[in-house]
DNA sequence: CCAGTATCCTGCAGGC
DNA sequence: TGCCTGCAGGATACTG
């Protein structure tokens, strides 16, 4: 559940209850994912060491420790993070528990193992090769500027662009459509066709979203550490994004469905152009 | 360099 | 009921 909102909920969720706490122990199995998680290495890496306030770039979720170094997280297509009490059940396909000195737990759980934990000493970003060439922070003052540069290079669907870690860090499949419908923008229109003053609509709709999407996700905060800990996800109301043959909420006409940039695409044909 | 496709993996919904 | 197919919130190694 994984995009640029949720996993700043998750950030968030863990500054409150994660950090000043102290690494036991961390195990795991060894297990092919994005890269191969190697339990016996960030448990070197991490026992006796405690949390400090974790950062996010783009859907990468860093959770630096005390004496330098971080884990660095991503959660892919179906990755989440529990953190829970040991006497909970243990939910399958958990390749990650990193025991806690108060007897807490935190676990990553991933079904599709299309995520990613791995430990990242010194040298912070630079150090990893998708963290280095991460692009622009849409929540960043600069982004607005930035934006029409980087999308009027291009003259690929704008849609591919915004799904570009490398230009825009942390939008994905859903927040790209919601954008796009409330800046008018057709999702299969060249990045080079689209005027400058309508990139800066753009980057405005994007903005909007996201901060929506956070503000939702952050009314369930509460209940991270508990037993049902699905952060935010389903607490946003979604315009397009999973309502295709259902009327426009803007002009009423149905939503259509498209594939653009090899991803499923709702949009409507009489509002975004 | 750029744009588009195939691929990694499991779970689940829908068709038959 | 069960089996099969296709699709899912992502990133990247390929191809042309």
């Amino acid at each position: 559940m994984p995009e640029l909102p949720e996993v700043e909920t998750v950030r968030r969720a863990l500054a409150v209850n994660l950090t000043g706490s102290r690494v036991l122990a961390v195990r795991g199995r060894e297990v092919s994912m994005r890269r191969p998680l190697e339990p016996g290495r960030l448990n070197e890496a991490l026992q006796g060491k405690r949390f400090a306030e974790p950062e996010r770039r783009g859907k990468f979720l860093l959770l630096p420790v005390d004496r330098g170094g971080c884990l660095l997280l991503h959660l892919g297509m179906s990755g989440r993070l529990r953190l829970t009490g040991p006497d909970r059940p243990v939910e399958t396909h958990t390749h990650l528990v990193i025991e806690l000195e108060d007897g807490r737990e935190l676990r990553f759980v991933d079904p599709r193992r299309f995520g990613l934990a791995v430990w990242l000493g010194a040298g912070g970003e630079e150090a990893d090769p998708s963290l280095a060439r991460l692009g622009v922070e849409p929540l960043d003052p600069v982004f607005g500027e930035r934006l029409p540069a980087l999308v009027r290079a291009r003259r690929a669907p704008v849609k591919a662009l915004l799904l570009d870690q490398t230009l825009v860090a942390g939008i994905g499949n859903i927040y790209a459509a919601e954008s796009l419908w409330e800046a008018g923008i057709r999702p299969s229109r060249p990045g080079r066709a689209i005027s400058e003053s309508r990139v800066r609509l753009l980057a405005g709709s994007i903005r909007s979203v996201l901060e929506r999407a956070i503000a939702a996700g952050g009314t369930t905060l509460r209940d991270f550490a508990g037993p049902n800990g699905d952060a935010g996800y389903f607490a946003v109301r979604l315009q397009v994004y999973g309502h295709a043959g259902r009327p426009c909420p803007r002009c009423g006409q149905p939503l259509r469905e498209d594939a653009i940039a090899g991803r499923s695409t709702v949009w409507c044909a009489n509002c975004q152009r």
